[in-house]
This record gives structure tokens, sequence and C-alpha cells, in this order.
RNA sequence: GGUUCGGUAGUUCAGCUGGUUAGAAUACAUGCCUGUCACGCAUGGGGUCGCGGGUUCGAGCCCCGUCCCGACCGCCA
């Protein structure tokens, strides 16, 4: 070894021993008669010191120590006379014997310190830079702490990690594959998984019980905050099981991962039926940490429900045109500012948004005033405050148009006020699953590329309906619920799963009911119908998404942060600079035209 | 594919209504300094104002196009 002790953990009680450290310079102090130099390895930093009356040609040597030099170390660890108490190794410097310089460095563009002045593209381009820095190094030991936790919990509850396939089949349900070409078969291609789906459910028809994996997925999607092209999951299956199981144990991960990372103590985890959650919070991944329920002022036009009609009928048109009008309390807001209101406004006509207005009631000290007060009375608008539960001191928000766009916007309207009034603190945690998912969802015509409307997998075509549904598969196909879940956190979709469908006859109805014709759901999965004609066990699981749960147990909603080498908006690698063109002589080994050809496609 | 924000020193940014030699902080270099720890002080070097075109007597600033980065919408079973 190179050095008897890392940086970051001489203290007091080593002083008089002598020792060797290694590491890169994070700064130097010359005083003129000593130097002092920070010397930083990932444990932590230890101060140098070079004293010119012990020792000036050492001394000297010091001066040219330059940031991110790395250098070797021999010294003697001694008490400062002068304490910096804000380090943990602040009570002890080294004076040092000798040193040697291990490598020199560049300047580096930007300073490796805590809050770097570097911006992100900088840092990516120079993320092993990047990694040097305390924060991006916390982050990326929190990600090996909960994968060391899921290994810890899920093997002590009798799973097994099993490794599967990367170059696999390409199938069309779904987001579009990444494909491989194939040099051997040449005008074939391999497709990286989106997941191992169909892999884990094959080990549980081969008896392997309990499978998990820590798993790279591939998606060639567009990228987000929260989206990377490739992205890692805790992938799980197990056999012999109920829903209720596959809850209880995957709530038993979640809060075993909440105790061993977080020290929180997670509360049993209440649970939400989709309906609800649409209902109530617009979406089906609820940000639960604060109230704010979403109420109809209109009868919910589907699923159909009698409710007192409040607003239309009064000569508004906004209202009375609308399919549904739907309203939020903002409590305590009700002084907010015409300035605050049209800012509020403008939000909501973003096109992101893309309401046409905003709506608004208050109730204050001047009692209750609203936007559309030429429409309602006090008494009428009173009412509404009623209907949301609201009272004085509050503002009322309201949306009005046609019902799913409504329901959307209000939901991003919701998660909006709640940042502006403080709700959405990164350090509460709201975990909770949504249950009772729809097994299908209906795609108008023209979207995602079909030409009819059709029935789209919501969680994927292997997901089982409950039993009980079965039977309006034919004759009322949005209605079927599924046997799936979702776990959210803080208004993040962690993980989801199902029961799957386990039986042959079951899963081919399914495919014919998704439009495949029996050739082509053979030719795409018949090696699991096949598999479930071979004694396939009940069967069902969850996946987690790795890197956001990750993000979320480090506070924010930035994946990229937690994963060592990510990409940039555009998929791209911007250190090793990928993807990249390849030379003829490879396209022409895998036969396919030239690089100009496929430019020009 | 779309919306939107940005691109000025190594870096992070400021730059007014279009007007003299484009600034600050930090980093870097040199010198001084024996207890610093964001050391201090002094001096200095450092610019294709993303790129191309246009308007103008004059463009970092206005217009058009384009490239790049971020966030979002679409997309992500």
């Amino acid at each position: 070894m190179l050095r008897t002790h890392t940086c970051g953990e001489l203290t007091i009680k080593s002083t008089g021993q002598t020792v060797t450290l290694c590491g890169w310079v994070q700064r130097s102090r010359d005083m003129g008669g000593m130097t002092f130099v920070d010397l930083r390895d990932r444990y932590g930093i230890t101060q140098l010191v070079f004293n010119m009356e012990v020792n000036k040609e050492l001394g000297v040597k010091a001066r040219e120590l330059g940031r991110e030099f790395v250098i070797r170390v021999k010294g003697k660890v001694a008490e400062r006379s002068n304490k910096n108490l804000k380090m943990p190794t602040g009570e002890i410097e080294i004076i040092v014997d000798d040193f040697t310089i291990l490598n020199v460095s560049k300047t580096p563009p930007f300073t490796i310190e805590e809050n770097t002045d570097g911006g992100d593209d900088l840092r990516m381009k120079y993320r092993y830079l990047d990694i040097r820095r305390n924060p991006v190094q916390q982050n990326l030991l929190l990600r090996h702490k909960i994968a060391q936790e899921t290994r810890k919990y899920l093997d002590s509850m009798g799973f097994i990690e099993i490794e599967t396939p990367v170059l696999i089949k390409s199938t069309p349900e779904g987001a579009r594959d990444f494909v491989v070409p194939s040099r051997m078969n040449q005008g074939e291609f391999y497709a990286l998984p989106q997941s191992p789906q169909t892999f884990k459910q094959l080990l549980m028809v081969a008896g392997m019980d309990k499978y998990f994996q820590i798993v790279k997925c591939f998606r060639d999607e567009d990228l987000r905050a929260d989206r990377q092209p490739e992205f890692t999951q805790i992938d799980c299956e197990m056999s012999f099981v109920e829903r209720e199981d596959i809850l209880q144990t995957f709530e038993g991960m979640t809060r075993h991962l909440f105790k061993n990372v977080k020290g929180i103590d997670l509360p049993p985890l209440p649970r939400m039926t989709y309906d609800d959650a649409m209902k109530y919070y617009g979406n089906d991944k609820p940000d639960i940490r604060f109230e704010m329920k979403i109420r109809n002022l209109t009868p919910d036009p589907s699923p159909k429900e009698r409710g007192e009609n409040l607003v239309t009928g009064r000569g508004f048109k906004i209202f009375d045109d609308a399919e549904l009008v739907v309203a939020i309390t903002a409590s305590g807001c009700a002084n907010y500012s015409r300035k605050q209101l049209d800012e509020l406004t403008e939000w909501v006509k973003r096109p992101q948004i893309g309401m046409s207005g905003l709506i608004y009631a208050r109730w204050n000290s001047e009692g209750i005033k609203s936007s559309v007060d030429k429409f309602y009375s006090q008494d009428e608008v009173k009412k509404w405050f009623e209907a949301c539960e609201a009272k004085e001191g509050d503002l009322i928000l309201i949306l009005a148009g046609e019902k799913n766009k409504t329901r959307k916007a209000m939901s991003e309207l919701r998660l909006e006020m709640g940042n502006r009034c403080g709700l959405r603190n990164k350090d509460t945690y709201a975990v909770l699953w949504v249950t009772d998912f729809p097994l299908l969802e209906c795609l108008p015509a023209g979207q995602a590329g079909n030409e009819e409307m059709r029935w789209y997998a919501m969680h994927h075509p292997f997901t089982s309906p409950t039993p009980e549904d079965i039977p309006l598969l034919d004759s009322n196909p949005g209605a079927v619920k599924a046997n799936a879940y979702d776990m959210v956190i803080n208004g993040v979709e962690v993980g989801g799963g199902s029961i799957r469908i386990h039986d042959k006859s079951l899963q081919q109805k399914i495919f014919k009911v998704l439009g495949f014709s029996e050739k082509d759901a053979q030719d795409q999965f018949g090696f699991l119908m096949n598999a479930f004609e071979f004694g396939a066990p009940p069967h069902g699981g969850i996946a987690y998404g790795f890197d956001r749960l990750c993000a979320l147990f480090g506070g924010t909603e930035f994946i990229r942060d937690f994963i060592a080498f990510p990409k940039n908006n555009a998929g791209k690698d911007v250190m090793i600079d990928s993807p990249s063109v390849i030379s003829e002589e490879q396209l022409k080994e895998l036969g396919i035209s030239t690089s100009q050809g496929i430019k020009k496609l």
C-alpha cells in the first residue's frame, strides 16, 4: 500500500504517529514562512504543514504544488495550535517529512468543492472531476447503501438474484427499443430489454420462486430530469402469491430501506384506488404530503356520479360549456395580491398547461369576492367554499374545460400551489400504494401511431385482470380492473407491479383485445405462452425505479445526480462523446448500408 | 416533433433605450507575508460576446436562420 491511513481518519488520538497519506491537493495556503496544504481523498481532508524554519528545501518544493496534484506524503501527526472544529480532522495536522508528486494536474476547469463554480454541461464533460466533489460522492455512496440494503432485505426474505440477458428480442408494445445489429445474422437485430419482464416470468415457470435483480433497462424515449435512456430497476417476482403478499413483502422492503438508510420509521402505507387518485389529485401518482384535494363543482361525467351542480345555468359561458369544473383550496391564501393571481393565471395559460384561464374566489376580512362576481351572488360563491370545505382566509382556484385536460391541469396547479405554500418539504416522505388500475386504456385514433381507436395495456400485456372482471373483457374492456399496484412517494411513481397472467388462454385473450393477431402474438410472445403450458405457477411481482428511489432519498428529483455517468438531455454522453458514427467497415460487417445512407433515411 | 429559458474571460455571471477601450467575482500567474483553513495584500495576463446572415453611421444588445445546454409538453405498455 502506498498509504497507511486515509485523509479522513486521523484524529487527536493519532498524535505522534508517523503516517503516510496519499491524495489530491485541494488547496494550498502559502503564508511565506509556512505553507498549509489541504490533502483530499474520498474519506476527508487532512491539513499538511510545511515550515520554512524546519525544512526550507521542502517548504520551497511545497510551493510548486498545484490544485489536484496527486501526492504521497510522509510525516508526523501533530496537534494543531489553531484548531478547526468545522472539520473532523481539524484538531490535527501532518508535519511533513517528505513528499513525492505521484502525478501533476492541469488546472481543473471548475473548482472541486462542495459548491462548485462549474455549470452542468462542463461538469458532465469532466464527470471524473465532478465525482471528486463531495456531494456527488455522497450521492453515489447513498446509491450503494440503498443497493446493499435492498440485497440484504431481499436475501433475508429468500429472494435470489439472477441475471437475465441484455441482448433480447424487440417487441412493438410499449416504449421504443434500442436495437443492436447482429453480425452473424445479417439484417437481424437484438433489442435491449425495457425490463426483464418476460424472463422473470419464465424464471417463475422454472420454479425459482423468489427472484430479484438490480438491473439495467433501456428505453429509447426522450429524456427528462427523472428519465434516462438506460436506467436501473430493482426487479422482483414471486410465485404462489396474491396481491396482498406482494404488497406486504415490498411494503416491508420500503420500510427496511427507510429505516436503515434514512433512519425513518415509516407508518403503515395508506392505499388509494386509482379512481380516487384521479378524482382527488388529478393523477395516478398523488403527492399526499399535503391535502388540497380537488373538488368537483359540477358532477363528474365519468365515472357517472350524482352531485350538485353549483356553477352552471347562471349565464357564465365558460362554466356552462365545460365538461367538468374543478376547484382546489389554498388555505390561508385569501390575501393573494392581484399580481400573484395574475401570475397564476399566466402559469395555467402556458402552453404546457394550456388552460385558457383561471377563476378564483377568496374569502378574507372584507368578505367573499370572486373573479366572476358578475354572474354569481355571494351566497352562491359561498356554496363553493362549502363544497371545498374552505373557510375564511382561504383562496379557491377553479379550472373548467374538457374533463381530462382540466383534471391534469388542476393536478399541476395543485402541485404548484403546494410549492408556493411550502407544503412539499423534501425531508418529509409520504409513501402510498395506488391500486385498482384499469387494465386497459383507450387511445383515440392518430395517437401513438395508430390509425383507429384501440386498447392499450395500461401496465403491460402480462398484467392479470381482476378475476371478477374477466367477463367484461368482451363487453366493456374499459371497465376491467387490473390486479396491479404502484408505489408512490411524494408524487413520484417509484415502483409498479401486478399479479401476472399464468394461463395461456387468458393471455391469448388479452393479446386479442390488444389487437394482436393470433400469429403476431405467437411470433412475439409464443415462448412465454408455450411456457405457460408446462405448469406455470400463479405469480406476480414489482419493479422499482432504482435511480428515482435514490434521488428521492437524496431529496431531489434529478436522477442524473445519482448516476455516475449519465446522459444529457439529448441522450448523449458528452464525456466519451457517444453516440458516435461508426466506420464503414463496421457497417459493412453488419450488413448495414453506409452512414450517409442512414442519415438520409 | 413542439414550448420556453439560456449561450459574454478558464469558470459563474453583470452589461441600461443600439453609442468611447466589454466589466465583476472567482480561478490562474508573479511578488510579499510564520498559524492559515473561502487566508490576506499588491501586480499582471486572460474575450471569435455560440455560429452565419441582415438592419444601422454604429450591434454583445434589434431582426432572420442555425448549433449547443437546461426545464417542460408530446412520448415514456
